[in-house]
DNA sequence: CGTGAAGTTGATGCTTCTCAAGCGAAGTGG
DNA sequence: CCACTTCGCTTGAGAAGCATCAACTTCACG
């Protein structure tokens, strides 16, 4: 953990973190929030800097009060796979939860507000928290659904309905700034490779096709503007699906 | 439900069925056991029977007592997904759990005994057995990080890779049968296409091709004697994992 | 046997990856 | 404030991998 030397500490009141709909809290008794208030820990990460290091053994979870981050796997020949974003009040580290070392890592896409709780602290809130267990199934097994959605997508769908597929995902888990309809994340072109498997040129090449074709606009790595119908139409074209 | 036309019921007692592991009985205080017993129902599947229709209301949870199972979702352009295989023991339908309706389609690939138990007494059963809720998160967890294990695999491994995992995968969560060293299991070419993504001819050419590179034997649809140290190594030629 | 379903094999062409060169923006040091 | 460097993005050519399709074979089952 030598890297984390330019890390630095802020405050924040779990009271005042619920609003964001904090899994860890919103199904916690008062007396469990101030004791997880009083054994987290609160760190700033510069943007770029890895939280979670695949491999190494399973010590906390973490929650992002304010920022973004990916969560990835090393991949086959050097590449990672960016298997989820998260954004404020998302979990991280929770894939790691009963396992002996965290299956995967994360980095903070810009700076970050993040809370940081003992996986045994962790465990003992589930253990007195009747109903937060139950939540996490659900949130897992939510989690589980949309896993098993996108290895069906990278298996069967091109690159062109990847792609598409890919920003509609986005746009769904992370949003848009509504002053000026951008996606409200930053990533490159290889990152956005690393989420859908393939070449960064090809992510490079297809944006500019949907730029000509008017589905949405690029403003250096900003992307914006979608066509929610017509990329879903791209995405879904050859689909027979049941979108229950 | 027209189709169940030619089910039969059988009869078994579940404090007989605990030994196979069964998930929901392993955690319940043995007065929810007989809940369970007097509430269930268990039903013969024939070969090619179809448990679960993607799309339908969720009603039931289903518990294989013995058989074997695929589930799989649709996909592109007429294609499957199967996402998982199933034997004595594993729950069909938990991926519906609190949803409205099946994400996911199962059916039974040889004759199978399948328990049902409708969602309302699973729900009832979740609740007053605290570490029933509790195991099932970690059993979700398992799950999340396997089916993102296999998102990765079918985004970035070619097809020689895809197959060798698949046949490692299948071998570990199915087995063989003691006997004679065969999958134990029985799957089409096109089953084995629609586990991986790719088409019915690339799996026949590459079985063929490891059958001459002496790494399994094939006997119809049966496949046995895997080199599992070889298979291994190609399905992890370029990897740079951490395996934990 | 006869019929149909499933498996094999090969030819063809499209999709996608790899690699490399050119370009542009952003940051650095003088 | 400007040249320099670096990094990431773009674009294109060539190669490889893979899907599609069709013809043929084998197998299962009546």
């Amino acid at each position: 953990m030598k890297s984390r030397a330019f890390e630095r500490e802020f405050d924040i009141r779990c009271s005042g973190c619920m609003s964001l709909h904090c899994s860890l809290l919103k199904h916690c008794s008062s007396e469990w929030v101030s004791f997880i208030d009083q054994h987290k820990t609160c760190l700033l990460y510069k943007k770029g800097q890895q939280v979670i290091y695949e491999g190494m053994p399973v010590d906390n979870m973490y929650f992002i009060q304010s920022g973004k981050a990916k969560i990835y796997k090393k991949g086959v020949t050097n590449r990672e796979q960016i298997i989820r974003l998260a954004k404020d009040g998302d979990i991280l580290g929770h894939r790691g939860f009963h396992k002996k070392h965290y299956p995967i890592s994360a980095s903070v896409l810009e700076d970050s507000r993040i809370c940081i709780i003992a996986i045994q602290n962790f465990e003992k809130a589930i253990q007195s928290n009747k109903s937060l267990a139950y939540d996490l199934m659900v949130f897992y097994a939510d989690e589980l659904n949309r896993a098993e959605d996108r290895a069906r997508n990278l298996a069967q769908m091109t690159v062109r309905e990847k792609v598409a597929d890919t920003l509609l995902w986005i746009y769904e888990t992370i949003g848009v700034d509504v002053k000026n309809d951008y996606l409200d994340i930053i990533l490159s072109r290889q990152e956005l490779a690393d989420i859908m498997g393939i070449a960064k040129g090809q992510v490079s090449k297809c944006l500019n096709d949907f730029h000509a074709e008017k589905y949405l606009t690029i403003e250096g790595k900003r992307i914006g503007g979608l066509d929610i119908d017509a990329l879903t139409s791209i995405a879904q074209a050859n689909y027979s699906i049941y979108t229950g």
